[in-house]
DNA sequence: AAACAAATTAGACAAGTGTATAATAGTAAG
DNA sequence: CTTACTATTATACACTTGTCTAATTTGTTT
């Protein structure tokens, strides 16, 4: 599947709950569950949710008995790396360090986690 | 100003034209020049959008004879630096190494980049 | 087979965003 | 002090996103 726009929020949660699921297919109730509840949704904003990835291209579904199961096609990964390179351009100038710099600029970054990158860049070489 | 509030697309692009001139105020003209001109907007868009900014805050403006002219308030780094910390926790769980790892995880970080990185972490102990 | 219950679908609507046309106001020239 | 010109304002409108109520489908109980 060729990623080329960004999902609403709304969507990429629900996204989210499928990407996190261990088995397939899930169901409206199971998404209802891990997602849907703890936002506050009825069953059918749910559901459209599910029918606009549908039509995206992101997931798609069958319908079983009386309930329907979504299978996911967009790999998580894929998406959200587009979104990054995405966010960096448009705010970074594509630039990491750019970004780095911004946020943490002032020394401010904590030493921990400074270590932690220099052991994850020191591993790249 | 307090900045809490995500811009649409349009409004951050005429903002950053703002953030980039060099001398203030700047009237539409210079925004229709400097941005609009670009994106193929006619001016009451461009208007539109300044109309909008100013009702959030991020700017204000002051007519002089026929024509407007625009005061920045919002600071750029705060306002990039408030849509990159909401970013990274919500693509990222706010983690710069995740990021790293995801976008660059097999060794595709060119050599030149892994050298400014390093050198920025160096400069921060 | 009729009635229930559970789940889905259809359709609607408000708010936000991108975009423009038509109307108006301000200025400069005749 | 009109006319013409230019910039702004007032509106409007289509699409997207978030959200739901009402209608319909389908499986389950009497």
């Amino acid at each position: 599947m060729d990623i080329s726009k960004k999902l609403p929020e709304a969507e990429f949660d629900v996204m989210v709950a499928l990407w996190n699921s261990k088995s397939y297919p899930v169901n409206t109730a199971y998404l209802m569950e891990n997602v849907g509840k703890a936002k506050g949704w009825k069953a059918p904003t749910l559901i459209s949710f599910l029918t606009r990835l549908e039509e995206r291209g992101f997931i798609h579904s069958e319908k079983r008995g009386k309930e329907r199961y979504y299978f996911v096609d967009a790999v998580k990964t894929d998406y959200v790396r587009f979104i990054t390179v995405d966010f960096l351009n448009r705010y970074h100038n594509g630039s990491f360090v750019r970004m780095l710099d911004l946020l943490y600029g002032n020394n401010t970054l904590p030493n921990d986690e400074l270590d932690e990158m220099l052991k994850w860049l020191q591993e790249q070489y």
